[in-house]
DNA sequence: ATGAAAGCGCTAACAT
DNA sequence: ATGTTAGCGCTTTCAT
């Protein structure tokens, strides 16, 4: 049994890939890696997995840990970082796929670096129109903290914007991307004297937080407040009533963010990088 | 930056683990990969996932690959492996800490291999009394396929005798660990001629399917049938009703497994393997 | 066809 | 204290 080690030196190839994720106990990326393993092991390359909370400090230690050459590629979800931000592993040649929430027109067209995204934006759009066309007038937003936050509240307000609809500053509330976040601003808004008839959650774990809380106030979905999620987690269709949401195919995104990366490394890639989108889709269930 | 690759192989040392598990995306592993991972990282140990779908071949495909000298230690969850499967590994100074589901005396106490388990025999056994105490006389139980079946089928039947029940075998039903097949196999109890009044799933995601099965039949739960499941997965207290279930911590089962190995890494373990049994608990909610 | 040897980039041992 | 060197186990080149 030869030394991967010893191979690897002598190789300059380590037949190793990273996925860096913010949190592998959000139930979008189970999916997401899975997706990416299995190209990867089809291909005979190891995953190492990287958690960075999603936190600034973590992802660049995370980079600096992948500039000691222990893999040959890394598919990554960064919340903070920058196209240059990745230069220090581009110059060591290791290859890099961002999965990102928006096509960013600036930022790395002239690095071999390649980019996976869905539009945010629209899909929020669509979410929101949903809403609309239920003949919601007054919907709000819980919006998480970070990463693809901006990009999806830009879609609500174009979304309100398009349709006529006023925008109230305060139907937009912050949260974390957690439950817990999600019960809390929901609670807000039912404390208010105005509620909002529907809410939008940026993602499906603030929804289900939302249900809750909507459901310990004593009132029900879809009839007293309707709620629309975001990623179509597997638990969006197993709680009461089932969770409309927007899909963004995780397992899907996985597998052609490493087949991207893989091409990269076999050098049938442009020599710059590619931005490559991904479709979504809204599932209606029963939650509006 | 040094080369981490040189630097591994002249100090023999690779500052990383693998942990081995059967599949990401079931709602079990993500918290308990999340677990070694805190612990591995605090130590600047990087983490190689391995998903075997508790095949055996893809477990001895993995051991092979964990062979080649990429790792310090591994965490593994194998379905299939014995001990002895492990030497190749032992003998090569990699350090392994098994999780398991009971404790098996006769396996491996002349090995530097460590393990760590949850009594699912009695945790099952728990399980099925709760539902007795709650009046019910004929209880099934979808049992899964591999892995910890067998110790739980075990607490079912002995919970049964101890209380002087019958047991009839028609009452046990295998399925995948999946939605899909809690779904269906609830779909045979409901189809005969006397079902069950409560089911233990032998996890919670086949108890979800169970539950979708049993509102699909226009039947309530609990009134009309109980249902337990194993694991307390984040979803059994987002589902209505709330799942009632048995908790067996796995982010803390996650945390203690890597610190086992990080201690035999340190060489402040014992010189032959360890049984260690981590504490469950049954956590009485909705469904029941 | 088979075999010998150089060297990947480090670290630890050793010599100065 | 500082500098030099051997060698970790492979692969690949080059010589036989």
């Amino acid at each position: 049994m030869p030394n991967g080690t010893a191979r690897s030196l002598r190789t300059q190839r380590t037949s190793t890939i990273a996925a860096v994720i913010p949190d592998i106990t959000n139930p979008f990326y189970p999916a997401f890696e899975r997706g990416v393993q299995e190209v990867a092991e089809a291909r005979g390359y190891d995953l190492i997995v990287y958690n960075t909370g999603g936190i600034a400090e973590k992802e660049h230690r995370c980079v600096r840990s992948l500039q000691q050459g222990r893999v040959d590629g890394v598919v990554a979800v960064f919340f903070n970082l920058k196209a240059e931000d990745l230069l220090p592993l581009l110059r060591r040649n290791v290859a890099v796929v961002r999965l990102e929430a928006v096509k960013k027109q600036t930022d790395n067209l002239d690095l071999p670096l390649d980019n996976l995204y869905v539009d945010n934006v629209a899909a929020s759009w669509a979410a929101v129109e949903h809403l609309i066309g239920r003949g919601h007038r007054r919907i709000g937003i819980i919006a998480g903290q970070s990463g693809p936050r901006q990009a999806r509240v830009r879609g609500y307000r174009e979304a309100l914007a398009a349709h006529g609809l006023v925008l109230d500053e305060s139907l937009i509330r912050d949260g974390e991307f957690s439950e817990d976040g999600g019960y809390r601003a929901m609670e807000g808004f039912l404390g208010d004297p105005h509620p909002p008839s529907a809410v939008f959650a940026a993602d499906d774990v603030i929804a289900m937080g939302a249900l809750m809380a909507i459901r310990a106030a004593g009132l029900r979905v879809p009839e007293d407040v309707a709620v629309v999620g975001f990623d179509d987690i597997p638990m969006a269709r197993l709680v009461t009533p089932q969770l409309t949401t927007v899909a963004q195919f995780q397992e899907n995104l996985g597998v052609r963010a490493a087949e991207m990366l893989l091409e990269r490394l076999d050098g049938v890639a442009p020599e710059y990088g590619r931005y490559e989108e991904m479709p979504f889709e809204l599932i209606v269930r029963e939650s509006t």
